[in-house]
DNA sequence: ATGGTCGCTATGCGA
């Protein structure tokens, strides 16, 4: 089986580059983030013509997560237990940044994390809370199942280290590589969760994210903060995995590029 | 070749 993660930046924009993804590498199971729709706004049809299912969660035009599968989509669930939400007092509100469903017997997991905007920002506690609380929830699936097969996929908005950055120094002072951050990250790799892609996909110079300005793709300026977290039992069936650069280039690419994950049967 | 932001019921904001 082979899964995969995209942040399309807007699937409505993107949706026939994504079903040609699907086909081009015979993908199972895709994560979406950012689809940047509401529900009955996502192109479902494109989807069912191409042979998958869809499940989707989206409230306005900011985040959007989906699951798209042709193996089964089974117990979708919105949102994790604790996830935080975004606001103060009665603007608080639940975002659209984590869908999950069973497909092919994997507990597939879209997440668009926080992104931060800047280190005073509220948004980054927000982000640092909402990662706490993902390992929390995650801590919780592994100890009801520690064979469990789970895969934590999508946008984490964080270089976990300084090798996964174009330029150290340029990240300086902002976020995605602060220690805080890192730590976050981390947190959820001790609770069992390790990146299965790094080791067949090494870097330096390998990544996942080029800014859309000052010719940052070209100019291989870019951040690996895309990943596939899988529990234990999952990364034991972990055969292969990388990182679709191709989908990068060209008029109309979203500035992520689509990260590959293969399973060996069972 | 991959090319000096993009996408959103927008005209500023979030990324």
């Amino acid at each position: 089986m082979r899964i995969a993660t995209w942040n399309c930046n807007s699937i409505r924009s993107r949706v026939d580059r994504a079903v040609a993804f699907l086909e081009r590498h015979d993908v199972d199971v895709l994560t979406l983030q950012e689809t940047k729709c509401r529900d009955e706004q996502f192109p479902l049809l494109p989807f069912e013509a191409a042979g998958y299912e869809v499940a989707h969660v989206g409230h306005n035009q900011w985040n959007g997560v989906a699951v798209v599968s042709r193996v089964g989509l089974q117990d979708v669930q919105v949102g994790f237990e604790g996830m935080p939400t975004w606001g103060d007092g009665e603007a608080a509100a639940t975002e659209a940044r984590a869908i999950s469903a069973v497909a092919g017997g994997v507990r597939v997991w879209s997440l668009y994390v926080p992104n931060g905007r800047s280190l005073d920002d509220p948004h980054l506690l927000y982000k640092l809370d909402w990662l706490a609380a993902l390992r929390e929830a995650g801590t919780g699936w592994l100890a009801a199942d520690p064979q469990a097969e789970i895969a934590l996929m999508g946008d984490w908005n964080i270089a976990p280290t300084d090798e996964d950055v174009w330029s150290v120094e340029h990240y300086l002072g902002r976020t995605h590589t602060s220690d805080a951050e890192r730590a976050a990250f981390s947190a959820v790799v001790d609770a069992g969760y390790s990146d299965v892609v790094r080791p067949h996909a090494p870097g330096p110079g390998t990544y996942t994210y080029w800014d859309y300005t000052q010719l940052a793709f070209p100019k291989r300026r870019g951040m690996r903060i895309d990943f596939c977290l899988a529990s234990p039992a999952l990364a034991g069936r972990v055969g292969g995995a990388f990182i679709d650069r191709e989908e990068r280039k060209g008029k109309g690419a979203s500035d992520h590029a689509p990260v590959v994950v293969d399973l060996t049967d069972v």
